[in-house]
DNA sequence: AAACCGATTTATGTATACTTAATTTGGCAA
DNA sequence: TTGCCAAATTAAGTATACATAAATCGGTTT
């Protein structure tokens, strides 16, 4: 192994991966722009086994794209592969919640949901917001999420959730994140925490229908926020991952 | 390399690959079994390198679970399972079918999609169908729903419809073959066709609700015949993959 | 001057030796 | 007899040497 470990006890595929990735997010790696195991060795000071094992890994996550000839190429996105990856992950949840709906959801089972659910109504009662507190909703939202999709039941739902939240910029954080800047911020919260409300209602009484209708309009309505943000850059610092970002606006 | 090669021209890791899906397909390698880096190396006679590829792209494509304190085990699916990777399936091919109304699909682009149609026409008419026929069906049914979802023109969509596609069980062709052997199974066709008809329809004249709602129903179609297909199951023979099933069935 | 062929270089694919970690087994002590 | 600790064995993680294929560069020929 190397001389010395910087990080004890964490293996070096795994170091190897973060730090490419850290790269390309941070848009040291630009999109499109083709990087070879060599290059990669040299970047994150590890031998080649762990490096390629940490490439596939990253093609497979969606950060990287396998050239036919050989080698990686930072994969790019445009604004409409967000704006689609977020309406994506929306039409999932709708199902992951009729699923929740349809099926078990029983009342032990929902109660960390509506807990998640008050804890928000905590946090978005606030106006205006502090910092801590709008922290500690993204989190919270994300928990939400995380917690409907398990309440599906269904492991390839599940599974297929979980692959378009690791994108950076589809995950609900980034989303939340993201819209944070725009002047009608607060009301775009409130007005999530209301569809949070009804899905949950909606998952109690059974009602597969309704509970899958408003996850969608909930991403429906992220798009639509986001497609305003993503119009004023200058708003988007918090935006994980713009770095992978190449095209020109949409519409 | 090995001393002589079975197949010329073909990476050795995808030969591995290829092998080890086999195995697993054909339940040689029985589901929750675990199977380390040592045994595939002896069953591929391939070297450790490669084979460790080929156990992570398999971990990936939902054939493999990755064990913590390492190696893999082969994945074991429940009825409902493969139920609800169709649905997911349908729902992902709704919103592909939605895009394709609301966006582009010019008259240029849906060509293939109307040729392809009538083509199912031609063959769907027949009864009782040939095998010849039947065989054929099964192809083009497969080209129409990739054509479909192509159609979207929305890159993250498609990706996760071939994902989940590639699940051996979840294929649109897996589908029509488990159901074929159903005393209604020409009907299923007749009426799965309608539905083909329909969405083309639906885009050509951008009516992006419609086409989204009639693919859902095909899915709903499927998940239903394919839930009475699995209850006796001496009719599967034709269902790949059949060999990963493992609990009892479903409601 | 341009095009093609060959040689050299560079990068990926593969095999294997080596290292570290985990699991299992045997022995000893309570 | 049982439980725990230590030693040995086995497997995974890593580094690297080797092989092969692709790409590039230079030289020669037309």
């Amino acid at each position: 192994m190397s001389e010395r470990d910087t990080e004890r006890s964490v293996s070096q595929t795994v170091r190897a991966q973060l730090a490419l990735r850290d790269m390309i997010l941070s848009g040291t790696l630009r999109p499109g722009e083709r990087i070879s195991e060599l290059q990669a060795v040299e970047i994150t000071s590890v031998s080649r086994t762990p490096v390629r094992l940490a490439l596939v890994r990253l093609e497979d996550e969606g950060l990287l794209q396998a050239i036919p000839s050989g080698g990686f190429m930072v994969k790019a996105f445009s604004e409409r592969d967000i704006l689609d990856s977020i309406e994506l992950r929306g039409t999932l949840e709708g199902l992951a919640a009729r699923f929740a709906a349809e099926r078990g959801a029983s009342a032990r089972n929902l109660e960390p949901l509506k807990e998640c659910l008050s804890d928000l109504d905590q946090l978005v009662r606030q106006d205006p917001i502090s910092v801590e507190a709008f922290s500690a909703y993204v989190t919270m939202n994300a928990r939400f999420h995380a917690l409907l999709t398990d309440l599906s039941g269904s492991a390839p739902v599940i599974r297929q959730i979980d692959r378009v939240s690791a994108m950076p910029f589809a995950s609900p954080s980034a989303f939340v994140m993201a819209q944070s800047a725009l002047p009608e911020a607060h009301n775009i919260l409130l007005i999530g925490q209301e569809h949070h409300r009804i899905v949950v209602d909606a998952i109690e009484n059974r009602e597969g229908a309704r509970a899958e209708a408003v996850m969608r309009e909930h991403a429906r309505l992220a798009v639509r926020n986001l497609r305003l943000a993503l119009r004023n850059r200058t708003h988007l610092d918090l935006l994980p991952a713009l770095a992978l970002l190449t095209s020109a606006p949409t519409d």
